[in-house]
RNA sequence: GGGCAGGUUCCAGAGUGGCCAAAUGGGGCGGACUGUAAAUCCGCUGUCUACGACUUCAUAGGUUCGAAUCCUAUCCUGCCCA
């Protein structure tokens, strides 16, 4: 496979078309890397492997000798990417910031060489602008081209509310690549609009414009909606193996070919191999197996995708209670006054993360069991003794001891 | 600035004095089935010291035996006019 190709390999849109090919050429000739753009908000960072398919992307760059620059985007967070979902975020404090942006990046390495890419603050220019060259940059940009935007474009013809400074969102985002002098901004097809805009200004400032690329959108658990942390459905990038494994046996089966394009490194062989074992009717649950392996292998190690594997398969497809694993749980750190509680307290005790009426709930339901058999009285009293072994729902197996 | 419509539980969206913790759908959760898939069926989905109590229908007051529903003020949004 040629450079260029590999690097435009599961690219989704590419702009303009032959753009990449001139960067490279120039690069080469001038002998300089390029400069590799990459923005997120400070907020509450967790990246996972929707993450990771722009990440790969721009980590082949990086192994050509370009330069990643990382843009903390502190004073956009105050806006909020409109991207999506709708809500205006509140400012962060400058602690949460520095932190927020540290655990970014201890988890971009995961996939990324971060000690290699260069990390600003948008802040450091955005927070200088003056309202006249405020008012310059906007003259720059029509609300014309601002409503071409979807999701704009979807509120403003639903009448739902537009905030002003939302609109800036995007100018400020396209400022960056200015102030950096961006040869290529990578994101998803979601930020097609913000990267887009980026080349208009860099124009206007007579710069060169960017290249956009956007990568393909991976979808979360649901099969449905992208992959999201607001919306529960994530992969994390620091997820357990077996929580790695689990999640992707969970995905549905129309997701399969997708998430072998997107999620997992295997070969062009190896993927055109498993493509073809799913179309010759073999089981899906085969191929994804393969999948959850290789990706817990990539964020983990061989051996944790072994026993995440194994553990699967005896925690969720052999059927025997006995040989689960269980979660030790000491009896003494429950809390409790006594050793003959209320089945309720027990649980609560157990799945804290639950309100009391909500594990009244599931015990009614029929989801809690003790020692294999099904409780659903909530006041049952129940005598905990050593080696007792509790279930709760689908996935939490404790064992007191 | 004027006119009109509206702000309901995770979301959408009913409800316009008591039968309302609030229809219905979606989502989520749990159970059965299964491949922790899909589809299907059933149940749950404000909190709690739980056959009762408490807090919710933008906010603050008020009317009433009783309000999400009526009145007043305030805040917010959309549409139209200027």
């Amino acid at each position: 496979m040629t450079t260029l190709a590999h690097l435009q390999e599961n690219v989704a849109i590419i702009l303009p078309e032959h753009g990449l090919r001139e960067k490279l050429a120039r690069a080469s000739k001038e002998n300089r890397p390029l400069v590799i753009k990459l923005g997120f908000d400070p907020t509450a960072p967790d990246l996972h492997l929707g993450h990771a398919v722009v990440l790969k992307k721009l980590r082949a760059f990086q192994e050509l000798g370009h330069q990643v620059v990382i843009i903390v985007g502190n004073f956009t967070a105050q806006i909020g990417d409109p991207t999506g979902k709708n809500k205006s975020r509140k400012p962060l404090s400058k602690e949460a910031v520095m932190e927020n942006a540290a655990t970014y990046i201890r988890q971009l390495s995961r996939i990324i060489d971060t000690g290699k890419c260069r990390v600003v603050f948008n802040g450091e220019w955005l927070d200088r602008l003056t309202f006249n060259e405020i008012l310059q940059l906007l003259s720059k940009v029509t609300v014309a081209q601002l409503l071409h935007r979807n999701d704009f474009n979807k509120r403003f013809t639903e009448n739902v509310p537009i905030a002003m400074h939302e609109l800036m969102y995007p100018i400020l985002q396209a400022f960056d690549s200015v102030e950096i002098k961006a040869d290529i901004e990578m994101g998803g097809t979601d930020q097609l609009f913000n990267c887009t805009t980026g080349r208009h200004l860099q124009e206007a400032h007579d710069l060169e414009p960017q290249i956009v690329m956007c990568m393909p959108l991976l979808r979360g658990l649901d099969g449905v909606e992208k992959m999201s942390k607001s919306l529960n459905n994530i992969i994390g990038l620091t997820d357990t193996p077996e929580d790695m494994f689990g999640k992707t046996m969970s995905i549905p089966d129309h997701l399969i070919t997708e998430y072998i394009d997107l999620a997992t490194d295997f070969s062009e062989d190896e993927r055109s191999a498993l493509r073809e074992r799913l179309s010759s009717g073999e089981n899906p649950m085969h191929i994804k197996k393969l999948i959850a392996g290789n990706i817990v292998r990539q964020y983990h190690d061989a051996g944790s995708a072994e026993a995440a594997e194994a553990f699967f398969i005896n925690q969720f497809q052999r059927k025997v209670f006995e040989e689960k694993t269980f979660d030790m749980v000491l009896i003494a750190s429950l809390g409790l006054k006594d050793l003959t509680v209320p089945l309720l307290d027990v649980c609560h005790r157990l799945k804290q993360d639950e309100t009391r009426s909500g594990i009244r709930r599931l015990i009614v339901n029929g989801a809690v069991t003790l020692d294999n058999e099904k409780r659903v009285d909530p006041v049952e009293l129940v005598r905990l003794k050593s080696g007792m072994r509790v279930k709760i729902g689908k996935r939490l197996f404790v064992e007191l001891v």
